[in-house]
DNA sequence: GTCTATAGAATGATAGAC
DNA sequence: GTCTATCATTCTATAGAC
């Protein structure tokens, strides 16, 4: 290979490190969602990124890094479902476009949160930092939201907490253990009729067991 | 050491085996709830079973057959919450017991819930029969349970599955991912208090999402 | 930037003395 | 039934030619 395809359109050294730090991170996203981190290996994330496993260790240095990278990408992907609480004062409106946001995520990421699942269930060896800074100052913030909401009579008194801990739970499940479903579901994944269905259950019971008419929104 | 102790009872070598695998499998349990199966080692488990690591190979002849031998232990406790459904037939009451047995769980055996976890989040590759075979029996039973009292006009008309997935997300969720909680909650685990009080309230909002009056049971 | 060959480290499992 | 010493394997990471 040079530095052209066959399009003859040229390609500089920045498009080809970038493309394959891409296959890289999605066949690492994928390798390590099936195996976790140590069950991982180097020479299958190479194979499906299609490459020699010395290349991605010249991308990659270490099998750590590249982790790492993994789960930051991750990590993004979940902060920005966060938007959809903040845009709006209505907790039917927020809690409905959260967790439908979330439960898209899963179906569309179940990789990311599945990484992000074995690193929690190992001790967060690896974004305990994140636990602690990112994750705990969104928390909060979102916290207080809900205890307003109370305060002001629109949602049933709960702990803000655990109503989080609910939405994430339920909404991750879909992801995390979609093995399980697909295998109770006769070995198929759910299809897109079933995941609505699932997704608009997840909404209807939550807000309903927190005092909301769900269907308000939207 | 010989075939007796301190006390000068005599300890039959049944004794001393029985002694041995218990707590290596206690070891184990707890080494692979935090390494995942191949993060964990041999002589990890050895160490903290307080055995040398070739003892253990002498009653676990391999890492395999030891690592089935915790899920078997996982999975019967598991089963045994679900007689919580079956002696009644008020769903207030089945649904309350059934929720509360299983956050009890959490709380008593986090491993066992990590492991079954993790083996499910990398694709069951040890227990692909149970999901199939025992979990679709189980499932299938209860599922029907469910639907009786909908037809019944006992809840909501929801679908079983969904809200069995539900329950099982977030009860579980606090053993799986409690190392987040326990961050989240300022480095302490959730005492005695606060753990009642999430009980309580995921038994609630369930209910209550579902369109029963919580607290009409006990 | 690519890739073969291999070094170096970790670990599952066993042999064999006690 | 216990345990030290060690083998065999696997895998991360690198050296060095192209």
């Amino acid at each position: 290979m040079g530095t052209k395809l066959e399009t003859g359109k040229k390609i500089g050294k920045a498009d080809i490190r970038h493309e394959n730090e891409k296959s890289i991170l999605e066949a690492a996203e994928s390798v390590f969602a099936e195996y976790g981190f140590k069950g991982a290996t180097t020479s299958l994330i190479a194979k499906r990124a299609k490459i020699p496993k010395a290349n991605l260790h010249y991308y990659f240095p270490t099998k750590e890094k590249l982790y790492r990278q993994v789960v930051d990408n991750i990590f993004n992907i979940w902060l920005e479902a966060a938007n959809s609480f903040d845009d709006c004062n209505d907790p039917a409106d927020a809690l409905t476009r959260y967790i439908s946001k979330k439960m898209d995520i899963s179906r569309d990421h179940p990789m990311g949160s599945k990484v992000w699942a074995n690193e929690v269930l190992h001790k967060a060896p690896v974004i305990h930092d994140y636990l602690e800074t990112t994750l705990r100052e969104w928390t909060d913030t979102r916290t207080a939201v809900i205890q307003r909401w109370i305060d002001q009579g629109k949602i049933a008194p709960v702990n803000p907490e655990y109503l989080l801990y609910m939405i994430w739970a339920t909404t991750q499940h879909y992801a995390d253990y979609n093995h399980q479903i697909e295998t109770l579901n006769g070995g198929k994944p759910l299809n897109a009729r079933q995941f609505e269905d699932a997704k608009e259950q997840v909404v209807r019971i939550i807000l309903t067991g927190i005092g909301i008419e769900p269907g308000k929104a939207q």
